[in-house]
DNA sequence: GCCCACTATTCGGTGTTGCTAGGTACCAGT
DNA sequence: ACTGGTACCTAGCAACACCGAATAGTGGGC
C-alpha cells in the first residue's frame, strides 16, 4: 500500500532533499524529477517545492533565482553551512533507526 | 522545535511494534519498556497504546485480556495473519527506503 | 491508615508532515 | 488557437507522534 511508503517519508524525505543538494544546488523541479527517477514514483510536485520553502524558512539552503530558457525563472538551492550540520544530524538519527530495525529483523521471525 | 526522531519514527513506529509482537505477544507497558531499553528513551507511553489500538480497528493483532499480579489487567496484543501479511510489506517498503538513503549516503559528499 | 511508587491503560489537544487538487506563468511546435 | 513540457505556488486535508493529565490496581514505608 503506498499510504507505508507515504508515512514512511514523513522525517525523510526532508534529509533526502537536503543530501541531494550536499552533492550539487537544484530547482524544485529537477529534485522531483530526480526522485521520480530513482524510483520514488508517488511523490507529489507540491510536497517538494513546500519541503524547499521550510527549508529556506530554517535557514538550511540560500537560494538564487535563475532564468530559464524554457518557462518561469528557476530558484536553486544550495546547502549553507548550518544545512550540512543539519544533514549530519539526520544521517546520525537515520543510522540509530537503521541499526535498531535490522536487529529487529533478524531477531523476530 | 520537533526532533528528528520523532518525525521520522512516523511510519516506522507502527512496524517496529508489529516486529516486536510477530516475535512473541506482549502488552502495551511491556513494549514501551522494551523500547526505552533499546535506546528509544523518548518515545511517550501514550503513543504506544494509540498505536495499539488503531492496530486493532484495522486488524491487524488479537487482543487478550489478562488479569495481572499488579495493577490493573493487561490487554496482551498478539499478531495474527493480517498483521504478518502487513509486516512484510512495511519491511518491503522499508527496504526501499534503506536503499536509496544508502546510497544518498555513499554518493553525497 | 495514609501516602508513595510502580504497574497499566486511556484521552483530548497540538504541531509537523506529505498528499490532493487545483492554479499561474512561460515558451515551442503544430 | 491549441497542446505539451517546463517551473512554481497554494489551500485544505488526513495521519502520525507528542504532551499532559486522568484513572485504577497493588504493595511497601512511615
Amino acid at each position: 500500500m503506498a499510504t507505508l511508503m507515504t508515512e514512511m517519508l514523513k522525517g525523510t524525505l526532508d534529509g533526502i532533499v537536503l543530501a541531494i543538494l550536499s552533492a550539487r544546488p537544484a530547482h524544485g523541479y529537477e529534485i522531483t524529477a530526480w526522485l521520480r527517477g530513482r524510483g520514488f514514483t508517488d511523490i507529489a510536485e507540491g510536497t517538494v517545492y513546500a519541503l524547499l520553502v521550510r527549508a529556506e524558512q530554517r535557514g538550511l539552503v540560500e537560494v538564487a533565482k535563475v532564468p530559464s530558457e524554457k518557462g518561469p525563472p528557476r530558484k536553486v538551492y544550495s546547502l549553507n553551512a548550518r544545512g550540512r550540520d543539519h544533514l549530519d544530524e539526520f544521517w546520525k538519527t537515520w543510522s540509530f533507526l537503521a541499526e535498531r530495525l535490522q536487529q529487529l529483523r533478524k531477531g523476530g521471525k
